[in-house]
DNA sequence: ATCCAGGAACTGT
DNA sequence: ACAGTTCATGGA
């Protein structure tokens, strides 16, 4: 059989070499721009950026993957490091990635749109090829922002690493440990006091096993938002979860479901990156950034993605 | 020490 | 609808 019969969308191929699979990248996309992204925090639990390559434990019908991605000739090589039982799973994994990071998405017309604005041009320049790297899994990214509420985001990272490092599923690989994000049935079931011994507070403990027993329960899924709607109705459903307020759920629509005019308005890193790049001497106002945004309409969750980006030099 | 952090629920008007 | 208060903790 040849490559061509094995092609699994456009653009992913398979290699001869028989733990490779490629992805020929759309022109406008950066790999280093987005390993910036993904290594801002050394203490991410959930991937590492090392030495150039991007290195994910995932699961995949059932089996755990553990990849390597890294650019080569301009292409993306996933190199899988425990070797598949079958081609299925590494062309799934390479589409996996190929949604991670967004290279579905044009951006010809958020670049048109960007050289327009005043804001925006200098950031386009400087994050040339970034994609907006998403979060696909819902139940991590809702606790992911939950955790986040109101706190650092060193800490944030902190209560992360513990939350997942005791209730993750691990592989063991080469004497070093890799985690999975923790699996609703399994938070489901936790009383409040066994988070709030891992520092979450009280009202963050409640939410996140709440969210897990809708989930576990099979009342919240990504699947049913999709289907709840446009953009306002995703929210509303959304919003009437406890615990998820109207940055929450603008967050999980930009970064689970994609949404491109997601827009956390109320975002304090939105409110610091535009006080830095309109050179203010305090923070915009909500009224302000709405002038703004008129002028990004329906690339709201690129922007905002690209102004997150410009705090971390 | 003091302020604040990738907010949200609750309460009172 | 809207504003003020409470939650709770670590980082800078």
């Amino acid at each position: 059989m040849n490559k061509e019969n094995k092609r699994a969308k456009n653009n992913i191929f398979l290699d001869d070499r028989e733990n490779i699979v490629i992805i020929n990248p759309p022109e406008d996309f950066s790999f280093n721009e987005c390993l910036i992204f993904l290594g801002r925090s050394s203490n991410e639990v959930l991937h590492s950026v090392v030495d150039h390559s991007f290195i994910k434990l995932i699961k995949i019908n059932n089996e755990m993957v553990f990849i390597r991605v890294y650019e080569e000739n301009g292409n993306l090589l996933i190199e899988f490091q425990n070797q598949p039982s079958n081609v299925e799973i590494k062309l799934l994994a390479a589409n996996y990635i190929w949604d991670l990071f967004d290279l579905d998405r044009d951006l010809s017309s958020f670049y048109e749109l960007a050289k327009q604005d005043g804001l925006l041009d200098s950031l386009i320049e400087k994050y040339y090829g970034l994609r907006l790297i998403g979060i696909p899994d819902l139940f991590e990214a809702l606790c992911w922002a939950i955790m986040g509420q109101q706190i650092n985001l060193t800490f944030a990272y902190t209560l992360k690493r513990r939350f997942t490092e005791k209730y993750g599923e691990q592989f063991n690989w080469h004497d070093d440990v890799y985690f999975l994000f923790p699996n609703p049935d399994v938070i489901a079931k936790l009383e409040i006091s066994d988070l709030t011994s891992l520092q979450f507070t009280q009202r963050k403990a409640e939410y996140v096993i709440g969210v897990a027993k809708l989930m576990s329960e099979g009342k919240l899924s990504k699947e049913l938002i999709m289907e709840s709607g446009d953009y306002e109705e995703k929210c509303k459903h959304l919003i009437s979860i406890r615990g998820i307020g109207n940055w929450t759920a603008d967050y999980v629509l930009m970064k689970c479901l994609k949404e491109q005019s997601a827009f956390p308005i109320a975002d304090v890193g939105i409110h610091n990156a535009l006080k830095i790049q309109l050179g203010l001497h305090k923070k915009p106002t909500i009224e302000e950034i709405k002038e703004l945004a008129n002028n990004w309409v329906g690339w709201e969750a690129y922007v905002t993605f690209y102004l997150w980006r410009s705090l971390y030099s």
